[in-house]
DNA sequence: AGCACA
């Protein structure tokens, strides 16, 4: 089946994932990475002869998901690109809370359609082009695809639109919750910027989406960046 | 390349 056939699902399939990464930090990386899609349910990643290398992320919404699919696109993760595409089924957590999961065995033979669903969800949405406003009221700023066609992934973030009032000790507080945090750098001469310094450009990666449109005081929501060169 | 949920 070709790529583009696939019809959109609330669950991405994601593939060319680097397979020396453990299990668990898989999970956790896949969803710091797409938490700011929208909410996901569930990761699934076995590392079975025939499943190693993938990883399934289930979210809410297949707004969310299309998303994920565009923008992730081809992005550097453990220095391979992943290829994403939508799921080919509905995961089990969504099918147990419909109440419409079927059990391993019984289903050889999956040719009832539930195709109810499908057209509500294939209504083309907005690509939050000037950001969007998640549920819980949180403003979002557009997401920039930090991979491909603009700033390569670094270890170094750059944060600006900062209040003037921010310290290196403010900052440490929310970036050092990141794994491979390393350090805060600012610059007198310029205040409102600094430079956060991980490990890897997956650790920054993650720091960056949990980040991105933080707001220390309320006029400010920070932007997050790779670093230059 | 490979589409699962133990």
């Amino acid at each position: 089946m070709l790529t583009a056939d696939i019809p959109p699902n609330q669950s991405i399939y994601i593939k060319n994932i680097n397979e020396k990464i453990k299990k668990e930090e898989l999970k956790r990386s896949l969803y710091c990475l797409f938490s700011h899609f929208g909410r996901i349910l569930d990761v699934v990643a076995l590392k079975t002869p025939k499943l190693r290398g993938q990883a399934w992320v289930v979210f809410t919404e297949v707004t969310a998901a299309s998303h994920a699919v565009r923008q992730m696109q081809n992005f550097p993760f453990y220095d391979k690109p992943m290829r994403i595409q939508y799921a080919k089924s509905t995961s089990d957590y969504v099918t147990k809370a419909q109440g419409t999961f079927v059990p391993k065995e019984k289903k050889m033979k999956q040719e009832e359609k539930v195709e109810r669903k499908r057209h509500a969800e294939e209504t083309q949405q907005p690509s939050m082009p000037n950001g969007a406003t998640t549920q819980n009221g949180m403003h979002v700023p557009p997401f920039q695809p930090s991979g491909q066609d603009t700033m390569p992934p670094k270890n170094i973030l750059f944060i600006h639109n900062l209040p003037i009032e921010t310290t290196s000790m403010m900052l440490q507080l929310l970036f050092e919750q990141y794994p491979g945090f390393k350090e805060i750098r600012m610059i007198e001469a310029k205040p409102g910027i600094a430079f956060v310094e991980y490990e890897d450009d997956v650790q920054s990666s993650m720091a960056m989406q949990a980040l991105q449109g933080f707001k220390i005081t309320p006029q400010n929501p920070m932007v997050v960046s790779f670093a230059k060169k």
